[in-house]
DNA sequence: ATTTGGGTTGTTTTT
DNA sequence: CAACCCAAAT
């Protein structure tokens, strides 16, 4: 194996193989190249056998680019039997092979936000809890912090002494999902943990079996990742943690920070590596970034250096508004293709997903091709929403939450009513509500009669399932609900884009079973797995000939020639409910070192002076991170603002799902970039004056008494005969010209 | 039963 | 200015 062409400090990372390891890697220190390097020398050097190995990381798409370049590698395939999973991956993993210890079914599914919400939607309402108080998100939060931050989410709830309610809440939660045989995103790892701890013999089986155990991302870690790492390292202790703590932004979500600030104390005896060399960036971008991250305390001492000294001074630059901006950027971006740069050496980065809309109109105007990461993907589309869940119920019909949501999809007749009286039946006899569809007891005929034609026809389905492959199952699904003809009636929204996502998914799920070689699996649950823990950062595809638009914290772990950080404004990034709490605030301080040393070769700083927040256009200020910089900003940073001729009006956003790769290895989904489309003739304009009388369909006559905006932000303010005051959208109220 | 509309929310960030 | 939720209309 040869390493020459690593630095002292990584090789000694990659040939310490025994016993602990902390490896602390500033940004773009070379950390991937770090882990494979290890797992390659474990192998060819020193004879480990691959299925002794096992590395976890935070995204599929990490897991994939490490199993990538370690077959690259060595030779053969050897790479291929390394475990190199997502935490979540690894858990589901386990459980497919032993949930049933824990009483729950092999076939279980795993329940997204949307589902969850929903499931504690009807908790709240079988508890009677007053929903004011005990909101679904509130709980949501509660709940997942106690799965978080505890290996007895329980013993949690009552030590942070949360009201009684909360935890009738939570028990009834996890009752539910339980009879579901469902599993939130949390319960993956709880899970996990609790079948080691209540089967020792089961964690000795695995902690048998991982000699060296790597994880990527170490600081991004929750409490429960790590108790399921230190359960498996105990016994060989050859554990290789790689991560940074100035890079540890999802604290909200349970991450906790100490994990890797203390890790020299959980296990005793451990070696710590620093990789301090940057290979990524300019000085003048590092610089930046080593002079933001110094404002935060309590971390670990180190100072990236780079031996790309100087390179292109970094661009601060002011924009009346949002719209300004995505033209400052396009018009950038458009002049540095123009002189040879390819699209895809630019992203965009932004601390929320709203922001990105005004910037896809631009581009669009500029016919630049782009893709936009996360937002709304395309397995949140409801179309993909619909027939999943109806899958989900082939998989496993105690899906209440599936059930709920296709019995009447197309609609057959089915309401609220009759979905009540079936909750109930359901409830008495402790059966799913597919079951008890089925076997309506003491139901009034009537009610347990609408459920007959959905029952009629999902049965021949459940027969042919498994019958044919997953793909032409799905197609046959199709055409027996009639989803085709139901796009078509549902005249809300355009047939033509759905039917398109429609076609979509079943390509999605060719793909899929096309590189599904085992066979000892059920096609459809490793069908839904893969869905539900697909995630936006697998989508990321490096030169795929568009402009990158993302969020910084999907960013992480990427790096573009040229970055545009936009939006740098008090309020907005730092975010406003951070602004004021010094441990938020140093997270977002870790996001803003983030995303400037995503960049090798040219950093853009961009910030406006108005912008629309909450409907409403409020004045920013630049965002306290831009002083902190500082020093490593050019000094003429106050050049003249530039003006520009009237910025093209952006087009109507043609509704489109921005792409998304599926995320295996061999699928090649044509992602056409976005052409500019002709400009839409936007909604009539309402072209009345200041003073004049409207009549509208509902509050009938007014005056008008303000105008503000323009085209379809347009708004009028009326007061109405009642006396009410009224501001209406004028391109969709209903309003006419009082005659 | 389904649709519509108004009123009410509220926004980080995601495996 | 959304998305979401509920109430009222048909």
């Amino acid at each position: 194996m040869k390493l020459d062409h690593l630095n002292d400090r990584q090789r000694q990372a990659v040939t310490t193989t025994e016993g602990p390891l902390l490896v602390l890697a500033g940004a773009g220190s070379g950390k991937t190249r770090v882990l494979t390097h290890r797992i390659a020398y474990l192998i060819k050097d020193k004879g480990v056998p691959p299925y002794q190995i096992l590395a976890l990381t935070f995204t599929n798409k990490a897991a994939k680019e490490m199993r990538d370049r370690v077959n690259s590698l060595i030779e053969g395939d050897a790479g291929s039997s390394v475990w190199v999973f997502t935490f979540h991956g690894f858990c589901v993993r386990i459980l497919q092979a032993e949930i049933d210890k824990l009483g729950y079914q092999k076939g279980f599914i795993i329940y997204d936000e949307q589902d969850q919400q929903s499931l504690i939607g009807h908790v709240i309402k079988d508890l009677n809890l007053n929903d004011k108080i005990y909101s679904k998100k509130m709980l949501s939060s509660v709940f997942s912090d106690a799965k978080n931050h505890s290996l007895k989410p329980e013993r949690f709830l009552s030590e942070t002494s949360q009201p009684d309610p909360v935890i009738q809440a939570y028990r009834l939660y996890q009752k539910r999902l339980k009879e579901a045989n469902a599993l939130d995103f949390d319960d993956l790892l709880l899970k996990t943990i609790d079948l080691f701890e209540a089967f020792p013999d089961v964690l000795e089986k695995y902690r048998d079996r991982f000699h060296y155990i790597l994880v990527d991302e170490y600081q991004d870690t929750n409490l429960a990742q790590y108790h399921i790492v230190s359960m498996l390292a105990k016994k060989h202790r050859n554990l290789c943690v790689v991560g940074d703590d100035d890079q540890s932004i999802y604290a909200w979500r349970g991450a906790d920070i100490r994990n890797i600030l203390e890790f020299e104390k959980d296990f005793e005896g451990c070696t710590v590596i620093r990789l301090e060399q940057n290979y990524r960036s300019t000085s003048k971008i590092l610089d930046a970034a080593n002079e933001v991250i110094a404002n935060n305390r309590g971390r670990k001492a180190k100072k990236l250096w780079t031996a790309k000294t100087g390179g292109e001074d970094i661009d601060v630059h002011e924009s009346d508004d949002e719209r300004d901006e995505a033209y400052y950027i396009c018009s950038r971006i458009a002049n540095g293709v123009r002189a040879g740069a390819r699209y895809d050496n630019y992203a965009i980065l932004y601390r929320t997903h709203a922001q990105s809309r005004i910037l896809e109109m631009m581009l669009k105007s500029f016919m630049i091709p782009y893709r936009v990461y996360g937002g709304t993907s395309f397995f949140s589309r409801a179309e993909v929403k619909d027939i999943l869940a109806y899958l989900r119920l082939f998989l496993n019909p105690a899906d209440d939450e599936a059930f709920l949501r296709v019995v009447n999809l197309p609609p057959r007749g089915v309401g609220g009513s009759s979905i009540l009286a079936l909750m109930a039946h359901a409830r008495e006899k402790e059966l799913p509500l597919m079951s008890a569809a089925g076997d309506p007891g003491e139901m009034p005929a009537r009610i347990a009669a609408k459920f007959f034609p959905f029952l009629d026809m999902m049965a021949p389905l459940y027969a042919k399932l498994g019958t044919m492959p997953l793909s032409e199952f799905t197609e046959e699904l199709l055409r027996t609900i009639g989803y085709d003809a139901y796009l078509r009636s549902d005249k809300k929204e355009n047939y033509e884009t759905r039917a398109e996502i429609v076609e979509e998914l079943i390509g999605y799920i060719k793909e899929f079973e096309a590189s599904y070689s085992d066979s000892d699996g059920d096609v459809l649950q490793a069908f839904l797995t893969n869905v539900a823990l697909f995630s936006q950062a697998d989508a990321v595809q490096e030169d795929n000939g568009c402009v990158n638009l993302m969020t910084l914290h999907s960013a992480k772990g990427l790096e573009f020639p040229v970055v545009f950080l936009c939006g740098m404004e008090d309020g907005l990034f730092p975010a406003s409910q951070s602004r004021f709490d010094p441990e938020k605030l140093e997270e977002e301080r870790r996001l803003c070192y983030v995303g400037v040393t995503r960049a090798k070769e040219k950093l853009y700083l961009s910030y406006v002076r108005e912008r629309m927040l909450y409907g409403q256009r409020s004045s920013m200020m630049p965002s306290q991170f831009l002083q902190e910089m500082g020093n490593a900003l050019p000094v003429n940073r106050s050049q003249p603002k530039q003006v520009f001729r009237e910025p093209p009006q952006p087009k109507k956003v043609q509704e489109s799902f921005h792409s998304y790769t599926p995320p295996k290895p061999t699928s090649q989904f044509t992602y056409q970039p976005v052409k500019a489309e002709p400009a839409k003739v936007q909604k009539r304009d309402f072209d009345g004056n200041v003073g004049e009388f409207v009549r509208h369909k509902v509050f009938g006559r007014g005056q008008i008494l303000s105008i503000s905006g323009q085209g379809s932000a347009k708004i009028v303010e009326i007061r109405f005969d009642n006396g009410v005051v009224k501001k209406l959208a004028a391109a969709f109220a209903p309003l006419e010209k009082e005659s």
